[in-house]
DNA sequence: ATTAAATATGTAATGATTACAATTTTAATT
DNA sequence: AATTAAAATTGTAATCATTACATATTTAAT
């Protein structure tokens, strides 16, 4: 059932209507990491009157709640991220997928909490290369 | 002069013509990651056939071989940096200003080489939060 | 001086995102 | 159950960064 997907979103004190349980079920369920686009064109067909303006306030105010990550790795397509624990991102510059990377929490730990006096809010650990999947579909 | 530009091309393999030369000693000399705006503004007055779109094209040639990174850490901005020495970077979200953050290479080298067996290329450390200067400026 | 390739330019098109006004839904109150 | 105000959603139009592309200019070789 959406019993999770509400309870995290009223832990991040937002209210769940059908659109944010929608976007926020997708995201939890989907770890691909997609833009706007992607969740809409994937939730329209379930929500009809689904506004693409609501996909993106929606993200808005999910990201502004820290329910979800907000990804700018890829510089054509801003993309959504429904795991919120530390870790780090992978963009294929064939394929354009971005991959989940895990590393020692130490890292970011360490890193993150004093950067020359600035507060940090958010930590983002931006890979690019090409995929091992590239890779080996290139011999 | 703009021999140590010059020569900074040349290593890279860019032909240099005033446009890039004009560009890449912006870069060189004003370590603000600016935009593309920011360096065409900058730039017009005294290249005054100077185009946005050469602007652009130069950045996108320069990123290509290596000569500037291109940080995609502001959402609204692309930004761009000459010192392409590994280094973190961070955004205040209040001021928006860009600014380097050093860190023991340590930590680049031990995680960036393998991941998932990824090829990486490129790798970019972003934090974002509210800048020391914002922060006493508050008080 | 001639010519081909490389660069630069300017305009128009694209496409993601935002602004905004109108509509609908929600939830509280009578 | 009806009323009402606030919150949420919607759709259209506007914005703005970026790219496509055709033309013009410059460069470098012959």
């Amino acid at each position: 059932m959406d019993t999770k997907v509400i309870k995290t979103l009223v832990e991040h004190n937002i209210r769940p209507s059908v659109q944010r349980i929608s976007i926020m079920d997708y995201l939890m369920g989907h770890h691909t990491h997609p833009t706007v686009d992607e969740i809409y064109t994937a939730l329209a067909p379930s929500i009809p009157t689904l506004s693409r303006t609501t996909v993106y306030n929606t993200l808005k105010l999910l990201t502004e709640h820290g329910a979800v990550l907000t990804l700018t790795i890829d510089e054509k397509n801003t993309c959504y991220d429904a795991q919120t624990e530390p870790h780090a991102h992978f963009l294929c510059k064939r394929c354009g997928k971005v991959y989940d990377v895990m590393y020692d929490n130490e890292t970011m730990e360490e890193h993150a909490p004093d950067i020359g006096g600035h507060d940090v809010q958010e930590v983002h650990y931006y890979y690019k290369g090409i995929c091992k999947q590239c890779k080996e579909s290139d011999k």
